[in-house]
DNA sequence: TATTCTGGTTACCGCCAGGTAACTACAAAT
DNA sequence: ATTTGTAGTTACCTGGCGGTAACCAGAATA
């Protein structure tokens, strides 16, 4: 998911766009924003994603330092996520995208199909 | 290429990612900037592309009102690219994600490969 | 006559991203 | 005794992303 070679560019835009350039992270990291979200809360936020790749987004995210990731040692387990500094600091980027989109955006709805199969995060 | 299921949301940001949210459109974009590029220059500058995948990427960037194809009738033909005033407005974007990676990037030559392997842009 | 130059498009094919389902541990509730 | 709840992990399988190679037009050059 994360793309080695664009990792490894002397330029640091392309290694940038390795790390988080895909289409999960923006949104994980846009929901979590500055609250501490438990895994499980991530999974039912967000309908689109699976456990699976949930969970792949997760550990690489923590890696590269955007995430923390804080496991209690209970049962049933408890883990909660938050962002870094590194992850807040994104957040202003992601707001700014949002602007662009919406100043910018032409119509995206050409086939008129019915509102109910529109999900509202992520699909 | 583009996700469609994104691009359906509700939200304009999981629409925005849906459309942009990719590794290879924010590299088309900032390799363009504010020049007037060929394509055979883009697929010369970002070796790590194929033609195919290039040509599907700048097709989907003018559907998207981001960038301005201008073909002359010509032989060879001589086809031109340039950012639209949608895609002019999303390089400043591009340039707090650089700024935001030099910022916050943890050492990222983990085994050191020799340098001559490393592509400057897009690999 | 044959090659070159450009901006693609098409057919074909392989691989892997990503989905699904099953399974884990253990405590508490029923 | 069995079900529930959490946070994953693992095995397995398939669709489709993306790569490669061939091909196109038609003027200019050798």
């Amino acid at each position: 998911m994360r793309d080695e070679r664009f990792c490894a560019s002397n330029c640091p835009f392309t290694r940038a766009i390795g790390t988080i350039g895909n289409k999960w992270k923006p949104i994980i990291i846009n929901v979590i924003g500055t609250r501490t979200v438990r895994f499980g809360q991530l999974d039912s936020i967000i309908p689109l994603i699976s456990r699976k790749v949930l969970a792949e987004q997760l550990k690489e995210l923590e890696e590269d330092g955007l995430l923390e990731r804080l496991a209690y040692k209970e049962l049933p387990p408890r883990v909660e996520y938050k962002l870094s500094e590194k992850g807040l600091a994104f957040l202003p980027i992601l707001e700014s995208i949002k602007e662009w989109n919406c100043k910018y955006e032409v119509a995206p709805l050409p086939e008129e199909t019915d509102k109910k199969s529109r999900v509202t995060y992520a699909g």
